[in-house]
DNA sequence: GTCTATACGCCGATAGAC
DNA sequence: GTCTATCGGCGTATAGAC
């Protein structure tokens, strides 16, 4: 047996993350086994080794990409200033503009997740909850004086829900005025957050 | 010649029709020429004598739908209570929900046209500028008092933004939650959309 | 487990009869 | 202009050697 259990799993993790990669920045039908099992330093016919099928995979990268996106790490040290309203904005829409290292199922799944069965719609709202829990957390430690849950959860979801539409509509734009309307949304929430905070501080 | 000019508008017409509602339903890629002509009661041999290829297609069908949305239409008499805020924006989410009659390309179709040709992208910028447009002269009649058409327009802007991300999100959710996500943001969006109003007017 | 080779189906596009 | 028939390419999935 010249090969180990960890070997396997290591191999399956390198085509979860070349995997989670492809389909966040093309999406299902853009994307090729081949192309995917090759971004793994792999040829497809390895593939059926690690997973049972193309679908199989989607939903498995799915839930990797949302376990593994920027905001779901617990960074306990940068907690005060990095996680500072507008720098996790700015972060967010920097972050989700390029698709480079972690990729974002929220903005480049939207519409693809749709068409999927039961369970990829499951683990891109799972996602999506995460992030809106995530900032729901933030804003109540930022707001100074009483901010129920109730309060942070709903300006939170509003919050994602605009983040998110965005960063989608924006890349569907046409280059030239994609940047103008990223700034602009940007100055909007931010202002959003703002005002909701003080007027629960 | 057993075929006249106008008999040949109008099978393109068809083919348009058929095309705008698959597309916007199920994207470019879940769609095939053949699904179309079928829709257009025809055979797919015949595709080629109205389009240059599937591309080209899509460029056509995505302008179609966009002068063709239902806000693009200029119903003057209907201009007073129907219009009115919160039924635009509940009109406007049910509608989205279901994609029958008028496909909406703006919530189906994000994802989807970040990955074509600039044309493309030109096309689906401009169906969200009419609709931002068409919200902004609402908002302004709405107004009691001076509202900049600068206001307006960034409120119009965002309230836009949040309809298509709000139905494009809940679109991939699972089904159970769907609507109360929906109800949610409805009551947010129309929240928005009138304290908007008072401060300005 | 990973490779190469191949089977099979689907879809966009073309050819040619009517 | 619309049909039927077919070509050619690509992508998922499988077979079998190593």
């Amino acid at each position: 047996m010249p090969y180990t259990q960890q070997h396997k799993e290591q191999t399956r993790q390198r085509i979860l993350v070349a995997a989670a990669k492809l389909f966040c920045s093309r999406g299902f039908d853009r994307v090729t086994l081949t192309q995917i099992m090759s971004k793994a330093n792999m040829t497809h016919g390895a593939f059926y080794a690690h997973f049972s099928g193309k679908s199989s995979l989607y939903e498995a990268a799915m839930q990797f990409a949302t376990s593994h996106a920027f905001w779901a790490r617990n960074d306990k040290q940068s907690e005060d200033k990095e996680t500072h309203i507008k720098a996790l904005v700015t972060r967010y829409l920097n972050w989700s503009k390029s698709d480079e290292e972690h990729p974002s199922p929220l903005e480049f799944l939207v519409t693809d997740a749709a068409h999927k069965e039961e369970k990829v719609r499951q683990a891109y709202q799972a996602c999506f909850d995460s992030l809106v829990d995530r900032l729901a957390l933030i804003l109540q430690k930022h707001a100074l004086k009483k901010s129920s849950g109730q309060e942070a959860k709903a300006l939170a979801e509003e919050t994602v829900v605009s983040l998110v539409g965005t960063v989608a509509i924006a890349r569907s734009f046409a280059q030239p005025l994609q940047n103008d309307f990223l700034k602009r949304a940007k100055v909007r929430i931010v202002s959003r957050l703002n005002s909701g905070l003080k007027s629960t501080a």
